[in-house]
DNA sequence: ATGAAAGCGCTAACAC
DNA sequence: GTGTTAGCGCTTTCAT
């Protein structure tokens, strides 16, 4: 039983190919005899018929099919966001290919490449490393690109914006209220656009507050562990940078941390004696699952992840519906908001205050 | 700009586009004059050609597709084997539909017609309740299934398969093994295959240990809370039932819960001045990363989820390249065994001892 | 060694 | 209303 064709189904029914077409097309401005209607219908019923998208694209200039490039699906704070996308996708008739990039230059270029010929009618990329030469060279074949993207300028695609800097500082503000004066900031690196953000919010909550930033407070893996699975080795790396600190800077009373993981490090390294949240405060950033389950439950700076996927994809669809990538219209940005989330981790200060 | 064409490349080469695509896919059975070949890779460089894969994949019967069946991916169960899966689908250069399906048999159909519809060269199932009827229509269509089944018996699919009873059997004679008599086992549900079977490892340990199974012990979600994002809620229903189930058979001194998520909820409910290990020992199923995250990290048995995301992928591609798909051959049954992993969460019982 | 021609399964003018 | 025709971009015999 080989691929059963409109041929087929025209045949049984005895009408043309092109009748086929239409009726199961339900093209509009066309009216169809009722009962071809229902003979066509009823042999594609029999044979089973299912049209070969393949070849429809292929006509139509249409796959129907978008692309997510992210780091990992395997790093927890990509799931919800995929999820997001691929609900929207689906109820839009299209379907998502997976596409982990490790950050890897090299890797997302292959992946650009084979979507590219694939002929997926968009792109959605949420990893941050990437060099744009390669998405224009997409865009320019008329793929629509949106991106996960810190930079408010104009790009040449739309994109879908989270307010570190803002995120930074509420996290940084929140502890400043409960007391706190002398805050660690860690960070797993400091080449990530979102890492930099987060710690520039740092440093503008030391300023509103009035309170100079000591830079032995901020720390970063020296070890620069980049690339392949940052998520297996980031609450180490948080573990490490945590003891690291409060050894050399006692007077350290809270940590803030780029992200959860690296944070959910701190908690593991606050097991040799340290309690929490008495004598060290912690506030991480991403609000991923874990946060809320272990022990003490983490206070962190919560990214609507979820619904930043479906932005992303609800863009890229209006998108390509609107045919916006024939017109060098105007990019859209959907900024999303950070919002704090307070949980058990965060403590007013026992420490001494100045 | 638009798509550029194997004829603009014949056009600049000035050579016939058979020409082109003969040197292109390095056909090994044609010879080509070196001074031709130098012509067209040039002229494909300069125009930055790259073949429409839709187009190739009409005429050759391949998509270089294959479709990605999982309940959600939001489910931190599921990631690490999108990631296996995904890894070794690229290395040989397929892409991968991500199909979240609700265990909803309404969405896998819909699905399953989809992905038929484009052509996809194979499926891989990761939802258990799913009706084989829609896998059989496309299996009919020469697109080869892998499913995660927990039957051994012929399906007529290739499946990775794990030893859910085993893993069951395993966790109960850990408990044993530390001095636990009365032991729990609570469920999120009792119609998933998967979770019959751990249930059923528990029953074989006490059989082995010469203990009577008290179905008392024995607890399940009464709301029957099904469907949508069942992750969402099982920590609480873990909770709820390890309240219930202690309150009611206070002399309990050791929990075994279905999976990771459930065994979560049961941490949570200790923080009611149940101290764990020392009170009550909880082992949980699974091994998600965060087992290790919590406090105290939890015992649990491990499932090789990325390993089998590999194997499922390379059984389906292997019987992709073989040809599989058409000939009526011996199916394939990859065995996977659980881990017992060693946390905190179990201790040496404190109960009193029959 | 290379070109001509046919056709994968579909859609969309344009005829009738 | 429905059929005829052409063609999307590619591969692949079959000639030469």
């Amino acid at each position: 039983m080989s691929q059963v064709t409109s041929k087929d189904i025209a045949r049984l029914a005895g009408v043309s190919r092109s009748t086929v077409s239409l009726v199961l097309n339900k093209v509009p401005a066309v009216k169809i005899a009722a009962g071809t209607r229902e003979k066509v219908l009823k042999a594609a019923r029999e044979l089973n018929y299912h049209p070969n998208a393949l070849a429809q694209s292929l006509k139509t200039n249409r796959s129907q099919i978008i692309g997510l490039l992210i780091p990992s699906i395997a790093n927890p704070f990509f799931p919800s966001i995929a999820q997001g996308v691929e609900d929207v996708a689906v109820a839009n008739g299209y379907n998502v290919f997976l596409c982990n990039t490790f950050r890897d230059q090299v890797k997302e270029e292959n992946y650009i490449r084979t979507l590219v010929g694939k002929q997926v009618d968009g792109i959605i990329v949420a990893s941050s490393v990437h060099n744009p030469l390669f998405l224009q060279e997409a865009q320019q074949r008329k793929i629509l690109i949106v991106t996960f993207d810190r930079r408010i300028e104009n790009n040449g695609f739309d994109c879908i914006h989270f307010d570190n800097v803002r995120g930074g500082e509420m996290a940084v503000d929140y502890l400043f209220s409960l007391g706190h004066r002398n805050i660690g900031f860690i960070t797993t690196s400091m080449d990530s656009a979102s890492h930099i953000d987060r710690l520039t919010g740092y440093k503008k909550a030391h300023e509103k507050a009035g309170i100079a930033v000591n830079n032995r407070y901020i720390r970063n893996d020296r070890y620069q562990s980049k690339g392949i699975t940052a998520h297996h080795y980031e609450p180490e790396i948080g573990r490490k940078l945590a003891a690291e600190l409060l050894e050399e800077c006692p007077e350290i009373t809270a940590i803030f941390a780029v992200n959860d993981l690296t944070a959910l490090g701190v908690l593991k390294h606050s097991q040799k004696g340290l309690r929490i949240p008495e004598d060290l405060s912690v506030v991480g950033f991403d609000n991923i699952s874990h946060t809320e389950m272990v022990t003490p439950t983490l206070t962190t700076i919560a990214q609507p992840t979820y619904q930043m996927g479906r932005q992303a994809a609800e863009l890229l669809i209006a998108g390509i519906k609107n045919g916006a990538n024939d017109i060098k219209g105007p990019r859209h940005l959907v900024l999303f908001s950070p919002e704090l989330i307070v949980r058990d981790s965060g403590a007013v200060s026992q420490g001494t205050v100045a």
